[in-house]
DNA sequence: AATCAAGACGTTATGCTATAACAGGGAAGG
DNA sequence: CCTTCCCTGTTATAGCATAACGTCTTGATT
């Protein structure tokens, strides 16, 4: 009994920083229409929200800061580009956050892997190596989701 | 850069098959009055569902199964007694479900790891290692959610 | 015994998160 | 031109969770 299999987690630093928001927004358009897929002026803008916010940010906060541009924008809109990025694998969703952050980069047979400081909510992205070999036997994951909560370096030093 | 660590994943079979509901909830009683916390009636009814749910139950369907007996109860009546479980670790939040489920085994220094299929809503459990040794230098976990979706290997080979 | 503090529970109200369903418009292809 | 698909706007509602206040019980203290 307990068997122990072993998986490993590759932390490659994923901050995004050195890539400008307008770099990341273009990234993505090149993502887009590479699958097709449209890139169109409001998915634009959201994901520039989604990019400057540099953090998880909220479905109905990107509402509000979209509002003064379009009008009063409703639920929907917000949840039909996030709905699309997230297809596109171009934002995640923290699942204990009801949030969305952006991500650019895809790591084919690699799942997402957040740390998120619970004092100064920073948020550290990393890519672990599928868990298919320690699901149960046969079991076929499809996705993946991966959060630790906790403090950041900086934070535990001077908690 | 992407430098490989190295963590564990032990796949020690979860169900809890083998245990009645009572049994279940005694254990979770004893586990409470270890710790000199009330298992009061309420609690003890709310944690009976729970375990007789045999998978993800909903606050709202907890609310629901309520109600025969108990009058007209409230949200808060529910999340009370969850928030009072999560505590103690007799429950788990599934996070990508919006959903709570029983866990009588307590595992120190793991962290549970559910495989949820898709298809037929079975959820396995598992217990990984923690992922403190993955985790950005100086990071401290003081919590972790690792969720999986895909197919059991039953719907697997139906599909 | 009287008092006090803590916590468990009921209740009202509200806030936050997300989607269903329908209507109009614009781009791409026949 | 016209049809099809999808993008967007809009209304309405569903689903998830907590704040805040009051009462009661329990157990400790005086």
């Amino acid at each position: 009994m307990n068997h122990i299999r072993t998986i490993s987690a590759t932390p490659c630093e994923h901050d995004h920083s050195g890539k400008s928001v307008s770099e990341q927004v273009n990234a993505a358009r090149k993502i887009c229409e590479q699958q097709d897929e449209r890139f169109t002026p409001l998915r634009a803008h959201i994901y520039e929200l989604i990019v400057r916010a540099d953090g998880p940010i909220k479905a109905y906060d990107l509402l509000e800061q979209l509002r003064p541009d379009r009008g009063s924008p409703k639920p929907p809109t917000v949840y039909r580009a996030l709905d699309f990025f997230a297809r596109l694998g171009l934002v995640h969703r923290v699942e204990a956050l009801n949030a969305y952050i952006a991500c650019d980069h895809t790591h084919p047979g690699h799942v997402a892997e957040f740390f998120i400081c619970e004092r100064c909510d920073e948020v550290k992205e990393t890519h672990a190596h599928s868990h298919e070999n320690c699901a149960p036997n046969g079991f076929v994951i499809s996705s993946s989701v991966i959060e630790h909560y906790g403090l950041c370096e900086t934070c535990a030093l001077t908690a």
